[in-house]
DNA sequence: TTTACTGCAAATATTTTGCAATATC
DNA sequence: GATATTGCAAAATATTTGCAGTAAA
């Protein structure tokens, strides 16, 4: 509760330095989206987000929530995924505990995997002539539930 | 040469199995594009693709070539990359090093990485309740031109 | 007061779909 | 011959853009 408040406060601040050295400007809207952001569930896409908005009382444009979603992905306080369909998923970045993504290739499900020694592995890696600043890592496969469903058709597919 | 025309036929030959076993017919323009992916650059995207297959002489329509690459997709002869941006990316899959991709987020050029420590530390990950089929791992950052440029621009944002 | 930002609507880009014609099995 | 697949065009989806009005600095 208490903890929540403080990561809205503290992204919000954040928030503000990247407008200012930006020369952008602070306005409602786009503090509104960043609570927003930083209040509901971790995962979304834009139609839940516009549709969110408009709930909570502050309408605003498409036009502004892409507007704002672009500062944010710039200022690195929110992640965009494409797990290969064509929405795109984003989440927050600050205060989450980093993790890799499990994406279903048969009911597209997303599942969030913490693996503590590959975030090491590959942030520790040295790479000639790049500088890394942030990375995604999505293994595909075949969720419990329709693993089962495909071996029962005898569908599984041969490797 | 002589290597390229092998992997061509193997995947031609993976191609049938996979139509066969999953009772969807042979048709020519399926080979066609097969083929066409297997011969030119490794990475594409599908209007890149739709120009090349016209320009060969084999005229095929946009519906048929997404058809296809579902296909091509599902047993795994190609694999779909979304770098963040709108556009699909697309490259074959079979006889390729497997490798991850530096992705800038300044002038957006794609990289290719090669590791193996990393793709086996990815690999032998057992995961609970999921069974791996394959896996993306993107790193985002600056390339060394546009890290120059932005310190010279004094841009950098602050980590 | 200046001009960046917003909302709206239209435009663009990408992918999907319905349907009649065609070709595989 | 039955029907999966093709091409076409229209539809659906997702994102971007131009512009006039509004509000931040």
């Amino acid at each position: 509760m208490d903890k929540e408040n403080k990561v809205r406060e503290t992204v919000r601040q954040k928030f503000t330095e990247y407008l200012t050295a930006n020369k952008c400007r602070k306005t409602p809207e786009r503090y509104a989206i960043l609570d927003l952001i930083y209040t509901e569930q971790r995962h979304f896409d834009m139609d839940t987000l516009y549709e969110a908005m408009n709930e909570k009382n502050f309408r605003v444009s498409r036009a502004t929530l892409y507007n704002t979603m672009q500062l944010l992905l710039d200022c690195q306080l929110v992640l965009k995924h494409q797990f290969g369909r064509t929405l795109s998923v984003y989440e927050r970045a600050y205060n989450t505990d980093f993790h890799h993504h499990l994406i279903c290739t048969e009911c597209h499900k997303v599942r969030e995997y913490k693996d503590a020694e590959l975030k090491l592995a590959i942030r520790n890696k040295k790479i000639k002539q790049f500088t890394p600043v942030h990375y995604s890592l999505y293994i595909y496969g075949l969720c419990n539930i329709c693993a089962r469903k495909l071996k029962k058709e005898h569908k599984l597919i041969k490797t």
